[in-house]
DNA sequence: GCCAACGTTGGC
DNA sequence: GCCAACGTTGGC
């Protein structure tokens, strides 16, 4: 799950325990979190837009998949007019801290691992803040961390 | 700050 | 239903 520092970091979320990942207004990525989700699930906490993006935590699923309040809030710029409380449109998950790593796994390092070859977040062009893991590759991954 | 990638919108 | 215009994401 990517996230603008700036907007929310790892330390954040070290110091709120928890946080709905509201906000994400994107389809793909809310089906990932409506239907592929699910409590305990781990989850790799990624910093995007800095100099050098990567992995700077791990998070655990925290919640079942719910109706993104923020979408029916009209002072919330990720309000949403078109969705209607009756049949929400957005849904979110509450992601859990678990642990910051003592040295971020940058997503060039993530590109270099023939390991991790395939991995939907080391392509090119990929603009999705929500994408899946492969086993193998978060296997990898928590070796290297 | 630039720009490639790509999702969304709206005219037709 | 097509596609040009536009907006956003996010690496660089």
């Amino acid at each position: 799950m990517k996230s603008e520092p700036n907007d929310y970091s790892i330390d954040d979320l070290e110091k709120d325990g928890q946080e709905p990942w509201d906000g994400v207004r994107n389809y793909q990525a809310r089906n990932f979190m409506r239907d592929e989700m699910r409590e305990g699930d781990l989850v790799f906490f990624y910093h995007s837009n800095i100099p050098e993006p990567g992995i700077v935590g791990t998070g655990r699923v925290c919640s079942k998949a719910y109706p993104d309040p923020t979408a029916f809030d009209t002072t919330d710029p990720h309000y949403d007019p078109k969705s209607d409380p009756n049949n929400p449109t957005w849904f979110l998950v509450d992601v859990c801290f678990e642990k910051k790593l003592s040295q971020a796994l940058t997503l060039n390092q993530m590109r270099e691992d023939v390991e991790l070859e395939g991995m939907l977040v080391t392509k090119r062009g990929n603009r999705l803040s929500v994408t899946p893991v492969d086993q193998k590759h978060a296997a990898h991954i928590l070796s290297l961390v």
